[in-house]
RNA sequence: GAUCCUUUAGCUCAGUGGUAGAGCGUUUCGUUGACAUCGAAAAGGUCGGUGGUUCGAUCCCACCAAGGAUCACCA
């Protein structure tokens, strides 16, 4: 065997990376059927992974990028010891943060979405979703992703479709679902209400001012909401205001004019807070209309959903909120009502997507109960057995407490049951044209009578809910879509085929309704791990082990592995207006995608954040270059070398594979235990400390001085090291260790992707 | 306000109940016939502070300090 000439250069990874992927796709070592017929064994447990399936808003980001990473080297290093491995790649139309990407988009030539109207406009989103998928695939391969791309799926396609539909209408059946007037979270930017999730929080400086409002003085920061409150709030048990009883009412002089307030005492008011006394405002603000639902008292709307002021501010009706509070002080000051002012700092809440100011207002939307008793059709559940009567909270609490799923690191374990603590029901409409429309029609009776089957209200509105449009005229579908993260949360099962059929055509059900066997459904689910980043944890995690738990009755997954964010080299989170945003591509241009690779890993423990420096990357390219000069070594020195084991290895070879035997086992073992940081760690040390610094030298001298069963030894061992940290590595760094195996693979070896890992079955 | 995390060499970070490790950087020497380099070696840390448990703590516990994150939120 002669060296390969591209041996006497360094390692250049532009040349080999994109040819080994292909090798790679068109062997199909991804699809675990057309592994199966050799190359993994079908009796071993399976292993599978979902991929988080990444926003078309545009492009992979670096945190992307560690995610991929974290999630190949658990799925070669399953796929090598024979497990049934699939890893399944997918997209999220991710509702919002593309719609208003594409507004954005529009904006710049100065087109908004209702010129275009619904139809034309969610072409144009179609449009962009597309093109966004097309670089985000690009992107992944670039990764070394070993994701099965004949299972690709999309939240919004038609199967997905299907699937959210169906558990709509069940979670309907059940009473889980349901349409109501409360208060939710308006974003007036965006048109549209979000989920108490996707609320960001902002620290705001402004005025606290106080007011003279009859004998009391209040306190507020937003004097513009104030006209119609005709309640006022205090303490049962502050002495200062004894002689106020519940229920008094007060004939007072108020902003424009004179108005009856009552009196209501309640125990959530904070005494040592401003005077201890408030009005309320239940129409915009979630506490006040607490207090107004346990009193039984009246709501009034005073801003509308543009955030301007409603007939009832009177002389400042229909002016923005924004512009409308000095006008109103001014004349709360002009009237004597004003009586002094302090600077304040609270926090404001935003849209996460929008940036919108959010505006809270009693809204008929659609909600998941999270605290409904009901029965779980089946339950496969440790503790909990079939037909038990549960609430979602429970089953979502339940499966973490039991250790069903269990979260890695183990501290957001904590996190997460704090979560579900504070969680109220989830407002799941939106006002939004992308995404799930929700699979609700309506109908007047008045015009066609009533249909049996379908209830109606009082105003004599017929409504339907199916997984398919009913029969007859005059029914009109709901305008809502559904929150993006409704379909994200149903992943790990609708994307293996539930409920119709999986990517094979194999039915997902079996006729009695339990879940087909020989289904992708009934091969790999519950899914291995889910690896993410831990800033969705409550987004997305959460959500997955609510949904699988309702529908199926099973654990979305058993681990959750939960990965860091990804900083800058000075440990600032990566943002536009910062200007630092490192795209992955430019790093593997530079440097490699195995360089990426081990610098994301190395030293890097989970859920820990990661501040990226080119400096790491740069060293970890030099070691790719090492490997391939430690391969152009022994390639040199073992041309005539056909890799049997000789009978007379001496000691000290069989030392050094007594050294290597024991990393294999350590590295096994840290990688079963999730310590990539470790195993990588250890490996890189190993094949530059270990092998090239001493063993090889060792070896080098031998075969220059030592007789020939001594060289007969050294050519073997060097060799045997070659090929077994080339096997350890290729989870870690792919590209590289599957060129250089293509030239000092036996010929009966089959390329590394599917080779056996050493101390597997 | 609640919870959690971090605090280890100049920088960025691993780590262990028994006299501290890596990468980058710095210094010196060597090599340039595996290595657009590499090798050998050196300097550099009272492992945030104070107590406690222990034969022994950087690692366990308590408290404190600084920085960060998440959640909640007061009108």
């Amino acid at each position: 065997m002669r060296v390969p000439e591209k041996y006497l250069k360094p390692y250049d990874h532009t040349q080999a990376e994109p040819t080994v992927y292909r090798k790679w796709e068109s062997s199909r070592y991804f699809n675990p059927d057309t592994l199966a017929a050799g190359d993994s064994d079908t009796q071993t447990p399976s292993f599978s992974i979902v991929l988080p399936p990444p926003n078309v808003t545009g492009t992979l980001h670096t945190g992307h990028a560690l995610g991929l990473t974290i999630e190949d080297i658990m799925v070669r290093f399953h796929r090598m010891n024979g497990n049934k491995t699939l890893w399944l790649p997918g997209t999220d139309h991710a509702a919002i943060a593309t719609q208003s990407k594409v507004e954005k988009e529009l904006a710049k030539d100065g087109v908004r979405k209702h010129d275009l109207g619904r139809d034309a406009f969610l072409e144009k989103v179609r449009e962009f979703a597309q093109n966004s998928h097309d670089t985000i695939v690009n992107q992944v391969k670039k990764m070394g992703a070993s994701v099965d791309w004949s299972r690709e799926a999309y939240t919004l396609d038609e199967q997905r479709s299907v699937a959210v539909r169906t558990v709509f209408k069940m979670m309907y059946e059940d009473g889980l679902i349901y349409r109501g007037e409360k208060i939710v979270n308006w974003d007036p930017k965006g048109q549209t209400t979000i989920s108490d999730d996707e609320i960001v929080y902002q620290e705001e400086k402004t005025k606290f001012y106080y007011l003279k409002y009859g004998p009391f003085t209040i306190g507020t920061a937003r004097p513009e909401t104030k006209f119609g409150d005709k309640y006022v709030v205090m303490h049962p048990d502050d002495k200062r205001y004894e002689k106020y009883k519940h229920g008094d009412t007060l004939e007072i002089e108020w902003i424009n004019g004179p108005i009856t307030t009552t009196i209501i005492k309640d125990e959530s008011i904070d005494m040592e807070f401003g005077t201890g006394v408030m009005t309320i405002t239940p129409w915009h603000s979630a506490v006040d209309f607490q207090i107004a639902e346990k009193h039984k008292l009246d709501k009034e709307q005073i801003i509308d959903q543009y955030g301007k002021l409603l007939p009832v501010a009177q002389e400042f009706a229909g002016i923005k909120i924004t512009e409308a509070r000095e006008k109103i002080l001014e004349k709360l000051k002009e009237k004597g009502l004003f009586i002094k002012e302090e600077d304040y700092t609270h926090n404001i809440a935003t849209a996460e997507r929008t940036g919108g100011i959010i505006e809270p207002q009693i809204m008929k939307q659609w909600f998941i109960a999270v605290d409904t008793p009901f029965t779980l059709r089946t339950s496969h559940l440790d503790g909990i057995k079939s037909g038990a009567t549960v609430t979602l909270k429970q089953l979502m609490r339940h499966v973490v407490e039991k250790g069903l799923t269990e979260i890695l690191p183990e501290r957001f374990e904590k996190t997460y049951f704090h979560w579900i603590d504070n969680l109220h029901d989830w407002n799941i409409s939106r006002q939004i044209w992308f995404g799930h429309q929700i699979p609700v029609w309506y109908r007047s009776t008045n015009a066609h009578g009533r249909q049996n089957g379908t209830p109606s209200d009082s105003r004599g509105v017929e409504t339907y809910v199916g997984i398919e449009p009913p029969e007859g005229n005059g029914w009109e579908q709901d305008p809502d879509t559904l929150d993006t993260w409704f379909s994200s949360g149903l992943w790990t099962f609708s994307t293996l085929g539930w409920p119709l059929d999986d990517a094979r055509g194999k039915p997902t059900l079996q006729p009695d309704g339990t879940i087909n066997p020989e289904s992708d459904l009934g091969i790999y689910h519950p899914t291995s791990v889910l690896e993410t980043g831990y800033d969705i944890l409550f987004f997305w995690v959460a959500r997955m082990i609510l949904m699988t738990t309702y529908t199926l009755g099973t654990i979305p997954f058993k681990t959750v592995y939960l990965h860091g964010l990804v900083r800058d080299k000075n440990g600032r989170k990566m943002s536009k207006s910062l200007g630092n945003i490192i795209d992955p591509l430019d790093l593997i241009e530079t440097y490699g995608t195995d360089a990426l690779r081990m610098s994301f890993i190395v030293g890097n423990g989970p859920g820990n954040d990661l501040n990226l420096s080119e400096d790491k990357i740069r060293a970890y390219r030099k070691f790719a270059n090492k490997l391939w000069n430690i391969t152009r070594f022994v390639l040199e020195q073992t041309e005539e070398t056909d890799d049997t084991k000789p009978d007379n290895l001496s000691e000290t070879d069989t030392a050094y594979i007594q050294e290597l035997e024991t990393l294999t086992a350590n590295v096994t073992n840290q990688i079963k235990e999730f310590k990539y940081h470790f195993a990588s760690d250890n490996l890189y040390h190993y094949v530059w400390h270990t092998f090239a610094d001493i063993i090889l030298e060792q070896e080098k001298k031998i075969l220059s001085e030592g007789n020939e069963t001594e060289k007969t030894s050294a050519r073997y061992t060097l060799r045997h090291i070659l090929r077994t940290s080339l096997i350890l590595l290729h989870p870690f760094m792919p590209f590289i260790t599957e060129e250089i195996w293509q030239d000092i693979k036996r010929e009966d070896d089959r390329d590394l992707i599917v080779t056996r890992w050493p101390l597997s079955k």
